[in-house]
DNA sequence: TCAAAAAATTGATGTAGGGTAATAAATTAG
DNA sequence: CTAATTTATTACCCTACATCAATTTTTTGA
């Protein structure tokens, strides 16, 4: 037990750590106080970095050629965030990751996460199947954007991400379900009638 | 060197195997010659294997309320394929998987997979480095359906899976990009055009 | 607490892609 | 090699969502 570092504990819940295990993975993490507003990761820089959301609201989006925004995840409390596709693959981002709440973040470089791998299998393991869901749920929105109109995708996200909902604006929502806040706007309405 | 087991470093190319080991993960698997149109997986039922497409090529395809069907995936050689999320759940499957070209599969069960995880963490890295770059790749197709336009999915389609597109129908190419055959017809016709 | 800024709504109109149906082209089977 | 079947194309009209342009509502900060 290590009721020394609760953050390790809370970062892999599940997962029994000894003492010295426990500082060596806490040795591993920085923690970063973000405020409303702030990028925590900039489109076009290399990404060095995963980060683990112990308190508050972030986003990941990109830039279109027209110069419009398209959020491609929220993270809330227990969630992680990066710009996978550049982290994994050591290339540049195209995504930004953007504050939206006042947040506390612990991050982990891939570096890092190497060594932690090798010393600690169960690491490995509790990553991969982070790494399972993940890949789920993307299957899931993928699913959802091929069979569902715009009104069962907003109903959906507000099912399955309550707690998202209550800390994101309306056109952070409209640019995740890939309609314009207009549209959101009259959808909302129509739902409201029912 | 396993000069024996080909199938085996063919599978888990760029890791090298003693002939025990070799032999281990040999055991796991289990080989399928599927024909053009026979179904690999059934949607409602429990997922237990995951496929190893060694030739020929397969779909993964959900249907809607409305009976409509919608392609999730494409494998063709080299490629791996299942219902993941029922997979890595233990859920039962909401996709088939369809052969559409004549196949050799070589399949593997969770628990078997659990396995050579334990005995062989370089298969676990393995498998962990798949999930990643398969992430990567829903993550940019769910960016390309929230900024592009049918025409530009089907170009970047065409583009980045040249092989496939041999392979498939154009109404399966439809169902991928979550438009009718009819819309892409008239997005061929355009592009032909030019 | 109130002005300024940000966010959401509404209306009018435009457009990409859908639905239906008929036809043409390509593939398959006998 | 031809008939049957599957796949792709085209034409016509329709709908969901976009775009543009005002407002209105909510939030923020001095």
């Amino acid at each position: 037990m290590s009721v020394d570092h609760p953050i390790v504990s809370e970062i892999f819940k599940g997962i029994t750590f000894t003492t010295e295990e426990s500082l060596f993975i806490l040795s591993k993490f920085e923690k970063i106080i973000l405020q409303k507003g702030e990028l925590l990761l900039h489109a076009n820089e290399v990404v060095y970095y995963q980060y683990y959301v112990q308190q508050g609201c972030l986003r990941t989006y990109s830039m279109d050629s027209a110069g419009k925004e398209h959020t491609l995840q929220f993270a809330i409390s227990d969630w992680w965030i990066s710009d996978y596709t550049a982290f994994f693959s050591n290339t540049t981002a195209i995504m930004s990751i953007e504050c939206i709440q006042e947040a506390v973040i612990y991050k982990i470089s891939k570096e890092h996460m190497e060594q932690l791998f090798l010393e600690l299998p169960k690491i490995e393991t509790f990553f991969r199947k982070k790494m399972e869901k993940a890949f789920a749920s993307f299957q899931k929105r993928i699913l959802g954007t091929l069979s569902m109109s715009a009104q069962e995708r907003y109903n959906d996200f507000i099912q399955t991400y309550p707690n998202i909902e209550q800390n994101v604006k309306n056109y952070h929502i409209a640019s995740y379900l890939g309609i314009t806040t207009e549209s959101l706007s009259r959808i909302r309405k129509r739902i409201a009638k029912t």
